[in-house]
RNA sequence: CGGGGUGUAGCUCAGCCUGGUAGAGCAUUAGCUUUGGGAGCUAAGGGUCGCGAGUUCGAAUCCCGCCGCCCCGACCA
């Protein structure tokens, strides 16, 4: 018995919802494609943010704030910029409403002479203020980031992995040049495998994305990918290159130190609530969240079993005390987050309660441990034995002083899991157009789990590449990126036979 | 936005075909029993059946329109 109803293997798509719902991570709201965060999703983002913007700082940038809202007219000013987003942007039009025949409507008369867009990213008004705030080569580089919700107008929505509203993190950077802003993309895409692999435990493959995926107004787009249990492929975070794009439509510029003007090189890149989809979709097991502990807004609760008893009283002390000497304890770099579940509810119900939370461990406490001085847990990631749960005991002073190598062991464990995973689903091996087919399109049976594919090509471009991508997605592929790793020679590429320049990886992707 | 599905109690769903103003299980509340582990018995509370218009003496049920959600597609840093 799990403590889902609907398992991976039966319905993927099905199980992920559960999990949203029944790990109380969050909830549809009544704003179509907009989602309500709970309080564990809400801790779970909270603990990346917390990590992100630690190593975002310590690579010196600073956190600034811009508008909601900007002036539809700034996005005129990057053509192929605007022709990527124009299509999912919400318009603010009217300031005021009125009573129109018994309802409320947007008053005619309070039409805004410019109608603002809520943003969909921020490039266009931070592009704006660095026109005004880059004058020499001694304002560069200028490294900041903002922490901000943002509004696409997505077709089709899930939880968490594609909402009309989502919490991220966008960096935005200028610099001198080309060389200097390239390692700064690159710096920014370290960042992010950093917390992604350490915190998350997201195994992810860095590289560039092909000239179709890139950024609308990139030069360079770079990205991590992560693989989900059914196979399919998660962009878990980007990072730009704009070169002189957005320098050239916004104006930004600086003296040299010869007194000549020059455009400035801009970066980008963000990461989103998105990741705590992948999250779950690379941890979650049919009995809800395996939270791994970098990221577990509690990483031990635990739970007196009370009787309503006399006893109690000794009992919720007893479980204080144990919380209080763990809280002292440090694991995986920070104060061990433990804390004693006192909510007046039955202890089993507790106890699944943060099974499908994820929890990392979870000690249930009863008279008999308290009187033993001792502490019975249960793992996350080793929850049963058999049908059975599997719950052990052991003193309380060997438990308080294993629990840090505990917990480091259960976040090696799952980035390991995952791991394997990723590197026992990318095909090597289809080396022909053929070969892609013959796995790829034979038996659609969506039960079996297909990877990626790491395949030679001969990296076409425009037209060519058009024709590419309409091959692959006849078989609902697309190019995910052109890993930071390559071997020294290449096979004959898959589409053309033409002598292979580059590995990609292909794959499904969501 | 196209195709398919779906919307009935907090949750999972039955009822709809063959109209007669609402059901089950779980959850909740109360009482009793139980107590090293997703307890048992008894009783109670809880729904303008997604929204709107229509046919009808009468609509959860039939007709029309709209909306949300899920899946596939298109689209998508």
């Amino acid at each position: 018995m799990h403590a889902l109803k609907v398992t991976r293997a039966e319905d993927f798509p099905e199980w992920y919802q559960a999990v949203v719902r029944e790990a109380d991570l969050a909830e549809q709201s009544p704003t179509r494609g907009c989602m309500i965060i709970k309080a564990w999703g809400m801790g779970l983002w909270e603990r990346f943010v917390a990590e992100m913007d630690a190593r975002i700082r310590a690579t010196g940038h600073e956190n600034y704030y811009f508008p909601l809202l900007i002036p539809l007219s700034f996005f005129a000013k990057e053509a192929e910029h605007v022709e990527g987003f124009a299509k999912e942007m919400a318009v603010v039009t009217h300031h005021r409403l009125k009573q129109i025949d018994n309802e409320l409507k947007p008053d005619p008369d309070a039409e805004l002479t410019e109608p603002l867009i809520i943003r969909p990213t921020s490039e266009t008004i931070i592009g704006d203020a660095f026109s005004r705030w880059i004058k020499s080569y001694r304002d560069l580089p200028l490294k900041l980031n903002q922490w901000a919700n943002v509004m696409r107008w997505e077709m089709r929505t899930r939880m968490f992995l594609r909402t009309a509203e989502f919490l991220w993190q966008e960096g935005h950077t200028a610099h001198v040049d080309e060389a200097d802003a390239m390692e700064e993309t690159m710096l920014a895409l370290e960042i992010y495998r950093s917390v992604v692999e350490d915190v998350m435990a997201i195994p992810v493959i860095l590289g560039e994305k092909s000239e179709n995926e890139r950024f609308p107004g990139a030069e360079r787009t770079y990205s991590l990918e992560a693989m989900m249990q059914d196979g399919k492929a998660l962009q878990a975070g980007t990072s730009h290159y704009l070169g002189t794009h957005f320098a050239e439509a916004q104006n930004i510029r600086y003296q040299d130190k010869d007194g000549a003007m020059q455009l400035a090189h801009t970066t980008s890149w963000g990461t989103s609530t998105r990741l705590i989809g992948g999250m779950i979709m690379v941890h979650g097991d049919d009995d809800g969240l395996r939270t791994p502990p970098a990221m577990a807004p509690k990483q031990i609760v635990i739970v007196p079993m009370l009787r309503g008893k006399p006893e109690d009283t000794e009992l919720k002390e007893y479980c204080a005390a144990l919380a209080a000497e763990l809280n002292k304890k440090t694991a995986l770099g920070g104060a061990v987050r433990a804390s004693v579940d006192v909510k007046d509810a039955k202890p089993t119900d507790k106890r699944w309660d943060w099974v499908r939370r994820g929890a990392p461990i979870i000690c249930e406490i009863g008279p008999r441990d308290a009187a033993n001085g001792q502490v019975t847990f249960i793992q996350r990631t080793a929850l049963r034995e058999g049908e059975k749960v599997k719950s052990t005991s052991v003193a309380r002073a060997d438990f308080v002083v294993q629990a840090p190598a505990l917990l480091e062991g259960i976040q090696q464990q799952l980035f390991d899991e995952a791991r394997a995973r990723l590197e026992a689903n990318i095909r090597a091996d289809l080396n022909t157009w053929d070969a892609i087919e013959a796995y790829y399109g034979a038996g659609d049976d969506e039960s079996d789990v297909k990877g990626w594919a790491r395949v030679a090509w001969s990296r076409p471009s425009g037209d060519d590449l058009e024709r590419v991508t309409e091959r692959l997605k006849a078989l609902k592929l697309t190019i995910r990126n052109a890993p930071l790793q390559q071997p020294a020679s290449f096979d004959q590429c898959v589409f053309s036979g033409k002598p292979g320049v580059e590995e990609i990886l292909i794959a499904r992707a969501y």
